[in-house]
DNA sequence: GCCGTTTGCCTAAGCCTTGTAGGCGCTGCA
DNA sequence: TGCAGCGCCTACAAGGCTTAGGCAAACGGC
C-alpha cells in the first residue's frame, strides 16, 4: 500500500485550499480525508480534532496575510502605506475567501497571543506613525481602521454591495481618501 | 398525549433565544427538539430543513433589529441620528449576540430582497440626508458607515479589543465623532 | 354526539461527521 | 536480515440531518 504522506502541515495547506474552494465552514475532517484518498481516522494521528484542524488553518492564514501586508507596507508611509495596507487585506480576501474567513476564527487568548495576529496589530500601529497621533487617539484610530477594513471586506464578500450600481472599487478609494483626511485632521488638532 | 404546540414562528423565536445562549452556529434542529421535549422529526413539519430554520432566525433578527433602529432614529437628525443608529446596532449585538450573528447569515438574493435588510439600507441612507451628500458620495458613505459599524461590533464581540487597556466605549464615541466630522466636511466640499 | 378529515407528533431507518481503540504491514535503521 | 515504530487501516459509538410512513388527537359538518 502506498502511503499518502500525511503531515499536519500538508493537511493545513490542503484545508486552506479547500476552504477557498468550498468555504471555511465546509472544511471537515471527512472532506480532507477524501481529498487525500485516505480513511478519516488516519487524519487523527496528525491533528487532534476538527477544531484543531481549523485552528491550524486560521493560524496559517493569519501568518500568510501578515506576510502579504508586511510586503505591501515595505518602504511606504502616510497615505501610501494606508492604501497599501487596506488593499493587502481586500485583495487577500478576494483571492482567498476561505482563508480570510479562517483568519477571523475566534482563538483562545494564549493561541491568539502566539499568533501572527500580534503582527497585524503592530503593523496597524505602524501605519499610524505617519499621522503622529498620541494615545488614546492612536488606539481609537487602530480600532477604527480595523473596523472599516474588516467590515468592508466582510460586507463586500457577503455580496452586500451587489444591489447598488456603484463600483465597489470607487467606494473603496473614497473611503481610503476619507480616512487619510480624517487622520491628518485628527493629528493636526490633537 | 399532550401536543407541544409547535409552530414555525415559535420554533424561530426559540431558536433565536437559543442562539443568544449558546451561539448561532450551535442552533441545531436536535437542540431545538430537546427544548420542546419533542422528537427531532416532528420539527420537519414546520421547517423544511436546518438551513430553513437558520434562515427564519436570520429574518426574524433582521426585522427585530430594523425595528430597534427605526425606533432609535425617530425624531433625530444629523449627529444625533448617527449616534442613535450606531448605538442601536451595538447594543443589539451586545444584548443578542446570537441574533446579531444570525442577521449576518448570507441569504440568497430573492430572500434578501424580501427581508428587512432593505429597511436597514433605507435607514442608513436616511441618516445621510442630514449631511446633504450627492451621489455617488452618498453610496460611498452608506458603505463606509455599514463597514465601520458592522466591523466594530464584529471585532468587539470577537474579543478583538480585549488586549488594549482603552475603554471600547471611548473608542466608539471617538469614531462616531470622527465620522460625523468627516461627513460634514465631505458635504461642505462636494 | 358521531364520523371523516386533517393535523401533529411519532417510530424507523439511512446517511454523514466526529472521535476512540486497537491492529497490521511497510520503512528505515542496526 | 531482523525488528521497532510509524502510518494508515478496520471497527465502532455517538450525535446531527432528513425522509417515509403510521397512529391518534382535534376539528368541522351533520
Amino acid at each position: 500500500m502506498v502511503r499518502a504522506g500525511l503531515t499536519a502541515e500538508r493537511l493545513t495547506r490542503a484545508g486552506a485550499e479547500l476552504a477557498d474552494e468550498v468555504g471555511f465552514d465546509q472544511v471537515t475532517v471527512s472532506a480532507l480525508a477524501r481529498q487525500f484518498d485516505v480513511k478519516v481516522a488516519s487524519l487523527y494521528s496528525h491533528v487532534k480534532s476538527s477544531q484543531d484542524l481549523k485552528t491550524r488553518i486560521a493560524l496559517f492564514a493569519l501568518a500568510e496575510l501578515a506576510d502579504r501586508v508586511a510586503e505591501a507596507l515595505a518602504g511606504r508611509a502616510g497615505r501610501d502605506a494606508l492604501a497599501a495596507f487596506a488593499n493587502a487585506y481586500r485583495y487577500y480576501a478576494k483571492e482567498h475567501p476561505g482563508r480570510y474567513a479562517a483568519a477571523r476564527l475566534r482563538l483562545d487568548p494564549e493561541t491568539a497571543a502566539a499568533s501572527a495576529g500580534v503582527r497585524h496589530a503592530q503593523m496597524t500601529r505602524a501605519i499610524l506613525r505617519g499621522y503622529d497621533l498620541s494615545e488614546p487617539d492612536q488606539t481609537h484610530a487602530v480600532r477604527m481602521l480595523g473596523s472599516v477594513f474588516h467590515g468592508y471586506v466582510s460586507l463586500e464578500t457577503a455580496g452586500g454591495f451587489d444591489h447598488t450600481p456603484v463600483d465597489p472599487q470607487q467606494s473603496w478609494a473614497w473611503i481610503i481618501d476619507s480616512l487619510d483626511a480624517l487622520l491628518r485632521h485628527q493629528a493636526a488638532t490633537s
